[in-house]
DNA sequence: CCCCGACTGTCAGCGAGGTGACAGTATCGA
DNA sequence: TCGATACTGTCACCTCGCTGACAGTCGGGG
């Protein structure tokens, strides 16, 4: 099936279509940005500055006041830093003008720009102010000022890192695991805000690798069986714990 | 997601026992353990520890002589420290007595059990030392000392483990956006040491979430089209520059 | 207000890969 | 040297999810 009739053209076009931010973003595009979205250091679960940290240091960060719709950072440049969230709300995005896809929503207290900063990487996706924001910056400089003379934040940060890594180490479990039913149950549980996945189907089926018809379809059956509300680009979770035990199933059924 | 253990009749076990009625490890173990020993710190890639500082700390370090056999740390408890391997190596294990699988190996210049302690989980596997091997150990407080001395150290650990990150989210994306064969492909790539992945068509499976008769189908085609070599317990790379080739490929094969 | 673009809902057909089973072979310990 | 125990190689059958297409619905901009 793989023989060596295969146009390496097509293939290589294909690639460098996903490399620049071109019109029409590929799937490819929109799923490693979205996965590479949900590794932000979450507030609550991973941050690696406290409320406390950051009232200390305010006099020492720069702080961006940022009008409703205002690029905060652009994809595909080198991170200038690192980026705090203090107020509002922040849409992260893929692909140009009108045919953009948003890939996740940064809230108060979350931080991003830290590790395509430790790794000279190009941003992957853009950010905008949805409402109006306040966000703190650090650059490279004064990054490393703060973790030098800040040992006990440098450790946190270590640790706010190894935990998005652990994440993403339980994400590649789950994606191998289970059947289409379980990967949509993980990735809804820990993709929601207040119970709510504010994403449309495509960028969904896009993040699982999977068919928009056959992620329709998982979702209606979740549905049907109560455990969601699909609505027009989001959906709703209902019953979170029997989604749980959707997640838990072993991959194939059978007697 | 929670590590495994090496000992019948713990919680783990017992809980693992039960979604199948399986005697082996549970697949499910296999995997998550091989997926996250993938994630150590590589000597030559990501290894927070250059040779110079080590060198540099030896005096402060424990050293620890293994004998051949001998469990360097256990799977199923926490992580008492981080380990790096100086000579020789460690063999990563789970599953108990003869039922063991390997899912990896560490070899010298590698670190390991930072993640586990920064995050308090249990260690997934077992390290058993193949031959002898020369280990160096930090134990919690030392390594608190260490980065707190040694400012320059903290900053490369944090590049170290932002580049596992990175490499994480990689796999993710591989995972997704390939068929079988370029799964295969991928995995193949980078575990390979010396043109060699020493791990049974089993573990490679489990890895890929794939079932084994599947996974030995996509080795043959790719042993008759001549990258392979499919061996006793191992897998041979004879043609890396077409199976990265194999790797590019667009998900589904289609007319 | 209306229209256009984006999103959802659904279908028939097909191919990739999972399942369980069984035979052959390399490796290791007694 | 001889089993015991893995591991590999392969089969027929069947399910899951992808493909491509089309109709219905929501929502914002002129």
């Amino acid at each position: 099936m793989h023989g060596g009739t295969d146009e390496a053209g097509s293939t290589l076009a294909h690639v460098l279509g996903l490399l620049r931010g071109g019109s029409a973003p590929a799937d490819a595009q929109v799923r490693e940005a979205a996965w590479i979205a949900r590794c932000v250091g979450r507030s609550g679960s991973s941050t690696p500055l406290g409320s406390d940290d950051v009232t200390a240091l305010a006099g020492s960060l720069a702080v961006h006041h940022a009008a409703p719709g205002t690029v905060v950072f652009a994809g595909g440049h080198p991170s200038s830093g690192v980026w705090v969230l203090r107020e509002g709300q922040l849409e992260l995005s893929v692909g140009a003008g009108r045919r953009r896809v948003v890939v996740g929503v940064l809230r108060a207290g979350d931080v991003d720009g830290d590790i395509a900063m430790l790794l000279g990487m190009p941003l992957p996706y853009t950010a905008r102010a949805v409402g109006a924001a306040t966000c703190l910056h650090l650059d490279r400089a004064d990054f490393d000022r703060l973790l030098l003379d800040h040992p006990a934040i440098a450790r946190r940060w270590l640790g706010s890192v190894a935990g998005r890594l652990a994440s993403a180490q339980g994400r590649i479990v789950d994606l191998l695991g289970c059947s289409l039913a379980g990967k949509v149950a993980a990735l809804l549980l820990d993709e929601a805000r207040d119970g709510v996945v504010r994403l449309p189907q495509r960028t969904l089926a896009a993040m699982l690798g999977a068919a928009r018809p056959s992620l329709n379809r998982v979702l209606k059956e979740l549905e049907r069986d109560g455990m969601l509300a699909v609505e027009y680009g989001q959906v709703r979770i209902v019953d979170a714990q029997s989604l749980r035990g959707v997640r838990a199933h072993p991959s194939q059924a059978h007697p």
